[in-house]
DNA sequence: ATTCAAAATACAATCGATTGTATTTTGAAT
DNA sequence: ATTCAAAATACAATCGATTGTATTTTGAAT
């Protein structure tokens, strides 16, 4: 009928208890006897009480409360990601707070924001594009709020990460063009700010020279790899004089875009471009021809971040080093590549 | 250096006030004098303080939080939904807290307790596949908790709905393949405890009536929707002694797995049997032949319900009435139908 | 029956912000 | 200078659970 909001005050009254054994029977402290904490939890149940997270959160200081910041969730290389990290927080008597940058770095901020006044014990982020200044994580830090990134770090010290490695998937992909036989390979970089386009386009680079090819900043184009920027990028591509014969995409989403283009104005893929791209996202597998590209076990990144993060917020002491875990990627070959 | 936790205490003591004027002034009460308010704001931005969230809402017993739950986020679908959700909410200065029941009805009991134990103010939901017994959403509503349900609701009353209108968009889907020539039009149905599945067979039934075609129960499929099911549907129904011409499906997912397992068959669409899936998922326009399908407007359904389940927070008495919105849906034509 | 350590439970303070009521300060009017 | 209502601020209780300390109860040993 009204509004049921039972306390352990009601409890304990209607127990003739006080609140301090029912709060102890509860929690099962050894403090209290078998009996009791029988008699307890079914009157408890009985009354339909819900323990108060906020209050308990505030005496203990402790929420079990993990925020998470990704640019974007539709992005299936991030939901999946957050898939792991529900699992293992779940387990661990976690709850997750979800929350998307939209790649804007005011509402990365504010979000920062939100998560402090919700006092989360801890945060995973994967940062958007427009974050250059890192002064919003330097205050969570500060507020004794742990911090594990993901995919998308920040090259700054003491933080921790779990990553793949990004030169050496973006060095496979373009030796993996180079050894299909392609002499002109474009490449479609990410926001230079980022660690990881960064490191893919050094990947890259190092291919080119480890097998003799030269590195020309024409083939390279620069972009938010969005749908749309592929199908530009490819626009202008077809309009260079020395034709390009293959091309690696930062992400698959600009790839997506690039096939579109290419294939609708007669170019044969992977005949005349063989394409690669990054994420293995599901439409990769959809689009025709088939996107080869780069796995990144996103479920598995998920649980090691939280694992760690975790591991961050119950240790005693705040002694405990940052560390980066690399995990493994792949490459997955499909027809966009098959020469 | 050391935890910066700032309380108004911190504020109050280094201004020589007490900590009631410091929350007042903080909160903007007019019972403050403005240059108080200026100089405990000052202080309050030098000295990095931040509300604790916990301890304000304990008090005021109103979180100024809502919880959603979706089956997955990594459904196109959904994630838009919740993009409408978070702008109209952030908006009016809600926290969103976003969880997946991956369709399973344990996950979801329990996702309820949790926001139950974190006192959100409402919650927006879109059903599980597996939910057929509604106790646990009784508890919420007998706790006060409002809730307003999107897309996959219950039929049940006194509860809010935002939803489109499923037996007409699976009609129109139907009709647009009968006006296509199709005679023999197969169905992929949904989980029949879901309104919006029983809904868009209904629709496909009237369709089928209206125009003088027979319903056959050997040609309606149903499953969970998978891409999986998808072709195993194709199979069964290639098997059929009368060819099917046409296939309804209840999501885009299973149609995309029919599209797979046709043309990798042999099976020419649209021209040997045309299809039309359901949502607008992306990769509805990746696929070759692009899907015909009805778009659902996510991010308006997402702040419409969002817009509905704060104006039941708001309200004074509990006496708004449960109310249904319904949003405007359509069909888009692609290659799979155009015969 | 009495003693007394161990076991069980009660008391009371606390987390940090809010808010109704009480007190002090201000400054215009005399 | 005094008065006094209005304005500004202080006091104290409160939200609901937790936890260190104090008190009561239990039951074995005498």
């Amino acid at each position: 009928m009204q509004n049921n909001k039972v306390t352990i005050h009601d409890i304990a009254k209607a127990l003739n208890l006080d609140s301090s054994t029912v709060s102890r029977a509860l929690n099962d402290s050894p403090r209290v006897i078998q009996k009791t904490k029988d008699i307890v939890l079914a009157k408890a149940t009985e009354m339909g009480y819900q323990r108060n997270h906020l209050a308990s959160s505030l005496r203990k200081s402790k929420t079990n409360t993990i925020g998470v910041i990704v640019p974007r969730i539709s992005r299936h290389f991030f939901s999946s990601v957050i898939s792991g990290i529900e699992e293992t927080a779940y387990e661990a008597g976690y709850t997750v707070i979800i929350c998307q940058s939209l790649e804007q770095f005011n509402r990365e901020k504010k979000i920062i924001n939100t998560l402090m006044g919700q006092r989360v014990d801890g945060v995973l982020m994967s940062i958007s594009m427009e974050t250059k200044d890192y002064k919003h994580l330097e205050v969570l830090k500060k507020q004794g709020i742990q911090l594990v990134f993901f995919d998308r770090h920040c090259d700054i010290p003491n933080y921790s990460n779990v990553l793949i490695d990004d030169f050496n998937s973006g060095f496979e992909a373009t030796e993996h063009l180079i050894l299909k036989g392609c002499k002109h390979i474009a490449h479609f970089s990410g926001p230079q700010n980022l660690e990881i386009y960064k490191n893919r386009f050094k990947g890259y680079k190092h291919a080119l020279s480890k097998h003799g090819l030269p590195f020309e900043e024409a083939l390279v184009f620069p972009s938010k790899l969005m749908e749309e920027d592929g199908r530009k990028n490819s626009e202008k591509l077809l309009a260079l004089p020395n034709p390009v014969d293959g091309i690696f995409s930062a992400n698959d989403v600009a790839a997506i875009g690039a096939i579109k283009y290419l294939t609708s104005n007669g170019v044969k893929i992977p005949e005349d471009i063989a394409i690669v791209g990054f994420s293995n996202e599901p439409i990769s597998t959809v689009i025709n021809p088939a996107l080869t590209t780069i796995n990144q076990p996103g479920i598995e990144i998920g649980k090691a971040a939280t694992a760690l993060l975790l591991r961050q917020i119950t240790k005693e002491n705040d002694a405990l080093d940052a560390q980066t875990i690399i995990m493994d990627s792949n490459l997955i070959e499909r027809q966009s590549s098959k020469k």
